[in-house]
DNA sequence: CTGATTATGTGACTCAGGTCACCGGAATCT
DNA sequence: AGATTCCGGTGACCTGAGTCACATAATCAG
């Protein structure tokens, strides 16, 4: 990923910090279906992410249940307060396909916050956005049923993914949503007769 | 309260930032069963507790589900970034006992950060307590049954209010659990069968 | 192309919790 | 005290989802 995208991607950040990043933030590529942070472990730095998308998700004996995406240009900051605090992690985080983000040193943003005073608000903004992505989750795990459940997510992948047409498994589907893959399938076509999607060979078509 | 209890209790923070908490934020007693954050609302105070308690609940079409307490020393700083974001609430927040709290100003609260730099410290670390406050309630929703969320629940009564005794309806303990009130009478017994509570009049004992 | 593997579909059964209807006792009111 | 309302207990039944056991279908490797 070249300089100057990079920094278009950052426009929305003041000049002087992002030479900052640029100074000591690492710039990687994570290649697709690598897992970035396993639970229990320990987090220095704050990714933010460039290209591609995160999956955060949280796991039980044997189940486990997607939390929430990080997307282009957001952050997990949340690692962060957990790194600071000596915290280790409760969650587990993948790139499903290939993905370009920017590790910030812990020390370092702790730095920024003092000398870039918008900064601040971009912490503040990501505290935010996760903490109404666990709420989301939470709400639709006690008032919704899986037919909605399946149906919202399949439409954010859509989103997500920017394509009509999703190629996914059903098991990868059940994982996410945290059901079995059996009941997954049943609920596939029982939406496919609600006209609400369809399933062919090479995905799955969201309405 | 008297200003010295309150020092007392905020001497955890830098004296000249409680000062300030002195000149702008506004004390204030709850009196007991008051809703102080109704969905939907907008917030343009941080609380700070002082004493009691506030519970926070998220609530659908029938159910509702409690996700935390804010105890003594501590804030809800998501209402925080709600506020700074101008966007509406989507919890809803009680205070079950009497209960002191100081009300700090958004605006001020902004200022306190940059003038003082441990203040930051303790956003990140309320952050961080409710974050790990949802994702504990997420893990109980998709791993635990009922039996373990209903034990777990009433410890937590039980070291929050320091007694050994619960005087609490079951069917609000249906309420904070997102069950039906038959479901957890049935399953009071079960635990009183396991040796693991006792109900008698005048409330449930926890072992 | 063929056999092997991986995905999907389906039926039969189980089980946790929800719903409904109702009862009896405790507390509260008057 | 008698009436009323609230609370807790219980049984019968329903439903959504999990589990198991296979049956097909699709895909892939050689």
């Amino acid at each position: 990923m070249p300089t100057t995208e990079i920094r278009q991607q950052l426009e929305f950040i003041e000049k002087e910090l992002v030479d900052e990043f640029d100074q000591y933030g690492q710039l990687m590529t994570v290649s697709a279906d690598t897992t970035i942070l396993r639970e229990g472990q320990y987090v220095k730095v704050i990714p933010l992410v460039l290209k591609g998308f995160i999956k955060v998700y949280i796991s039980g004996e044997d189940k486990e249940l997607l939390l929430y995406y990080i997307q282009a240009r957001e952050s997990c900051v949340m690692s962060f307060s957990a790194g600071r605090e000596n915290s280790p992690s409760r969650i587990y985080a993948i790139c499903e396909e290939e993905t370009t983000l920017l590790a910030l040193p812990v020390e370092q943003v702790n730095k920024w916050v003092n000398k870039y005073s918008s900064f601040i608000n971009l912490l503040y903004n990501q505290f935010n956005l996760r903490y109404l992505d666990l709420i989301d989750t939470i709400d639709q795990l006690i008032f919704k049923s899986l037919d909605v459940r399946l149906y919202n997510h399949l439409k954010e992948l859509s989103r997500l993914k920017n394509k009509k047409l999703i190629k996914v498994r059903h098991q990868q589907l059940a994982n996410e949503l945290g059901f079995a893959r059996e009941v997954i399938s049943r609920m596939l076509k029982k939406l496919e007769k609600e006209t609400k999607i369809s399933q062919h060979k090479g995905g799955i078509e969201v309405f």
